[in-house]
DNA sequence: GACAATACGGAGTGTGCACTCCGCTTGTCA
DNA sequence: TGACAAGCGGAGTGCACACTCCGTATTGTC
């Protein structure tokens, strides 16, 4: 991920900048200025914008961080299917409810399919459906669904959760909305 | 809504400002500008700015008209409560679908509760309340869920609706989401 | 330790946009 | 129909923010 060949500094505050941006991200949205990151992260605008030509590259490589963080962590191969796709996108759906930038992301990723980083998108798309698939194999999740249909309720539950500061209530709507997957 | 003590071109302006801002919100969001409004509706610049003192206060002036409209149309007492219901919701989801700043509305007004124009907030948020107890009363909708769970997935809904071209995709996802309110 | 090569900081630049101001126009009313 | 208040247009202003440039500092190498 990091190209080797970089100077030890270099590779120091790319890290940094990543890490700011992703808090600042995650608090503010992607409205956040740049100079808030570069602040956060103790280096000069100028350094930010070496390493991420644009504050959009920026912004893509901590979403690209986070889905392939989702996708090494996805329990692919769990004994019970139906658990597996519940807290998955259960999963999901907290992690956009903690951090902004996140259900914006899983809107875009679910729907216009194109957005950069195509290849992690097409990942976590695979990933879910490879658990949908187990899950339906199981006789837990109604075999009349697609993953196109999963992935709108996802992208509608991420950003809802985005704005529902009531965990509890966040949690309760999520079971209505498993129970409308569930097989009768 | 309008004063009459107003100019007849003033009163005509304003209905044009309105209508432009409408269509311009509704196409390209909230980040739109308010230069493309004042050039759509065929006025200057500043005729928008003394009906409507801030870009924020045109914003929430068409998003209560949306809303008025609405509130005016539920069918509060149709003879067919589980229907009203989701007739009710379908057609929120589906205006947020065609309308962009309306998806941002609903999440608000759902969750955060403040928002100003408190008022048609809390019509729509009664209306609701009125056709969830009669579809509950009914036996059409299940008996454990709030208001407010309720409106968490009416939220979600609208603003995966908001990012969806595909409306066919968009019915089926809300068919799912149905079933889950369903009583068993 | 010297000297490239690489990276850093942050003042500066350009742009887009919300909002203001004021000279001109139009509607109203006697 | 004349006078004047109410309203209009749009150039101008200030500000926020993405992005650039270059003199200075740090690293790696022989």
């Amino acid at each position: 991920m990091t190209p080797p060949g970089m100077r030890a500094d270099a590779r120091r505050n790319r890290e940094r900048v990543l890490a700011a941006a992703e808090a600042v991200f995650g608090e503010h949205g992607a409205t956040a200025s740049t100079e808030e990151v570069a602040r956060r992260a103790g280096v000069g605008i100028g350094t930010v914008f070496r390493h991420f030509p644009t504050k959009q590259a920026l912004y893509e490589a901590i979403v690209v961080r986070r889905l392939s963080r989702l996708v090494e962590e996805a329990p692919l191969d769990a004994d019970d299917p139906a658990e597996a796709f519940r807290s998955f996108f259960a999963r999901i759906v907290d992690e956009s409810a903690a951090k902004k930038a996140f259900a914006d992301t899983m809107a875009v990723l679910g729907i216009d399919v194109k957005k950069s980083a195509p290849d992690v998108g097409e990942e976590i798309r695979r990933a879910l459906g490879v658990l949908l698939e187990r899950a339906q194999a199981a006789g837990a999740i109604r075999s009349d669904v697609t993953q196109a249909e999963v992935f709108v309720l996802l992208a509608g539950a991420c950003m809802a959760a985005d704005r529902t500061a009531d965990a509890a209530l966040r949690k309760r709507s999520l079971a209505v909305l498993f129970d409308g997957l569930a097989a009768r």
